[in-house]
DNA sequence: TTAGAGACCTGAAGGC
DNA sequence: TGCCTTCAGGTCTCTA
């Protein structure tokens, strides 16, 4: 949303284009009639949710999926490319091969209950969240740890990545069960969690495949990963060979040597 | 009520 | 070189 921002902040969208509507929930029928000719208010960002305002009253909630960018100033129609949206500063185009991305349009005043929103926890950089939290969040439940910081409703917009290396930091393997952590584990992962997100921020997002910035530029932190990927590889810190697990069907990286 | 598996869709990578 | 299989950064729905 920062990449996109100082194209459609303050601008009118001259031109919205929904090439394929058939996303991972259909785009409404009204999104180009609701959006074309509106100006853009303000940008915004909840959990994994890109959040742009309009001065008619309605926010577009805005899901990349798994595969899904947008694209500043394409110089060509790229295959994906399914909407357009155009101001006087430029295009932007969202791009997503696997169509499991999405974008909703709701009036602004009714945002925080729409159910997408409404469901999210608090934001892991957020003043509310903390050891007070996910002591809340682990207390009486035996799933383990991994699937509870994966679970949007517990924690906002944590990924498969940054939960691995977060416990990783942490000190934590990803089985444990939420009862059995100890407040010494949670704290570590109160610490850890804002941490590895804000390195990852600071290099640009994790470059595997599909990822990249509006601006077509890459994301470095893969360069920093400790555990995510490294399956068979030794641990950086101590040397174990790194190991990998399914749970939830999501492969989980952990050193287990460090992780306890 | 909760945890886990399956599904959605496409492309890249690896094996044969 | 080409075909087939596996896997993937997310999240909803269904089932046990």
């Amino acid at each position: 949303m920062r990449g996109i921002a100082p194209l459609i902040e303050g601008e009118v969208l001259s031109r919205v284009e929904v090439r394929r509507p058939d996303l991972r929930w259909p785009v409404p029928a009204d999104f180009r009639q609701r959006l074309q000719g509106a100006c853009v208010t303000g940008t915004g960002r909840r959990a994994k949710y890109g959040l742009i305002h309009t001065d008619r009253g309605d926010t577009v909630i805005l899901h990349l999926g798994m595969s899904g960018r947008l694209r500043l100033d394409p110089q060509d129609a790229a295959a994906h490319d399914h909407v357009i949206f155009e101001t006087a500063r430029g295009t932007v185009a969202l791009n997503d091969p696997r169509r499991f991305g999405s974008l909703h349009i709701v009036p602004t005043e009714a945002l925080d209950s729409h159910p997408l929103i409404a469901a999210c926890g608090p934001e892991p950089l957020g003043p509310a969240f903390g050891a007070d939290h996910l002591r809340a969040v682990t207390r009486g439940s035996t799933s383990p740890i991994k699937t509870l910081l994966l679970d949007g409703r517990r924690v906002a917009g944590l990924g498969n990545i940054y939960v691995c290396e977060a416990l990783f930091e942490a000190g934590v393997r990803p089985t444990r069960r939420g009862t059995r952590l100890t407040r010494a584990d949670i704290e570590r992962l109160a610490t850890a969690i804002p941490h590895v997100l804000q390195r990852a921020i600071a290099a640009g997002g994790s470059t595997l495949r599909d990822y990249a910035q509006p601006s077509g530029d890459l994301g470095y932190f893969q360069h920093d990963f400790h555990v995510y990927g490294r399956e068979g590889r030794p641990c950086r810190r101590c040397g174990t060979v790194i190991g990998r697990i399914v749970q939830s069907g999501r492969s989980s990286f952990y050193c287990p040597s460090c992780q306890r």
